[in-house]
DNA sequence: ATACATGAAAATGTCAAAATTTTTGGATGT
DNA sequence: ACATCCAAAAATTTTGACATTTTCATGTAT
């Protein structure tokens, strides 16, 4: 039996609570987690208040954790603060980041387009998900890295989480045509945002997250 | 000598990181305050990981905790970002919220005013200042009650807590004048919100925090 | 039936000690 | 003087046991 370290037990959590192995607002105890870890609950506890702290996870004194509830609601309050806190870094990015940023955020799609064009051929396997799940974090992370906030930067890290758990498991009819349109948002963002045209940046980003709302 | 519950812990490290009585930046050693509030270094452990999540705190795996840094950058940083969260807030809540949220501002307002002319008079007591602080947050939360938006609100405080840890220490010299403004500066963001007008509201919070960029 | 107590079981929180890791300060050699 | 290595000290993390609180099922009264 795998034996995990403590950074692994938090990895592992973090993964489950992103994809939704861990369904939204269903309790966590920290218990029934220790034989699979094989450590102490104190230490699941510890993990436990550090995931709560990118809003994965919500904790009660003397009640516990919970992965954090989701609602149509509340889905649609996490991606318009999102698209509030894409559209200000893309923009001041724009406004004063250099060549640095513009390679980053080339190298971040290309590799984020390269994965998407492999799953339009080869259908979606949870694996493909799992690695365009993350080049889409390091693409939209990208955009916003050159807004020399470091506070909005990290705050929209939590906010990404908090809408990947949101989302993940709802959203598991990629139609037909789905990711023919993500492709092309993305390389819209990209288009507008090397133009360095902050207001078709602002729209492409709105657009982008639209149909979430 | 006074015995502490675990809620009085986190109330009391939390204010005193509000009010930079540990200093940003500084070293926090479960160890040395274990024996001021009587309990053993895990619950301190505890309480640190819990104010991490609001930024107060900042946590790296084997290294500790320590209060947020901070620096010229940092501070102005934290302002803007306050200034585009308040923003938004404060423009959703005048397209949206109702008579109720009127009224909480109102009500705001008006224990935030009564305070800053007790302070203009009679100078300005630690024991006041604490009083303050905590009207004020009340007074801007109430600004931004109405957007329909949770996570917003919730990142909000997050947001002004930092900031008050950021600039307390630093702004000692409230000048003559400096209360003066700040009360008009309050009370012309009150009316532009009552009178519904998203533009000057969001001009008056600009306004309002432009100093500390 | 509904509402309200009761007590057992489960879950959560706290503790002090042990294990691990990092930091510190001095000795050694270049 | 400067860097490197080593061992002691300090700080941090983890653990398992214990204390407290909540939850849940059962029984009782209205």
């Amino acid at each position: 039996m795998k034996t995990y370290s403590t950074n692994e037990i938090y990895s592992d959590l973090y993964e489950q609570l992103i994809n939704a192995v861990i369904p939204a607002g269903s309790k966590i105890k920290p218990v029934e987690l220790q034989s699979k870890y094989g450590c102490s609950t104190n230490t699941i506890r510890d993990t436990l208040l550090r995931l709560s702290k990118i809003g994965l996870v919500t904790f009660q004194m003397q009640r516990g954790f919970r992965a954090r509830e989701t609602s149509p609601e509340k889905r649609s309050d996490i991606a318009k603060f999102r698209v509030l806190l894409e559209q200000e870094g893309a923009a001041l990015s724009i406004r004063k980041a250099g060549l640095d940023w513009e390679i980053r955020l080339n190298t971040a799609h290309h590799k984020l387009s390269h994965i998407e064009k492999l799953m339009t051929k080869h259908g979606l396997t949870d694996e493909h998900l799992l690695v365009w799940s993350s080049a889409e974090f390091e693409f939209h992370d990208a955009l916003i890295s050159g807004c020399a906030s470091d506070i909005l930067i990290e705050t929209y890290g939590h906010i990404y989480a908090q809408f990947r758990q949101q989302f993940v498991a709802q959203e598991r009819d990629f139609g037909a045509n789905y990711f023919e349109s993500i492709i092309h948002e993305h390389a819209t963002i990209l288009q507008a945002a090397l133009a360095r045209n902050e207001e078709a940046c602002k729209q492409a980003i709105l657009d982008h997250m639209k149909r979430n709302f």
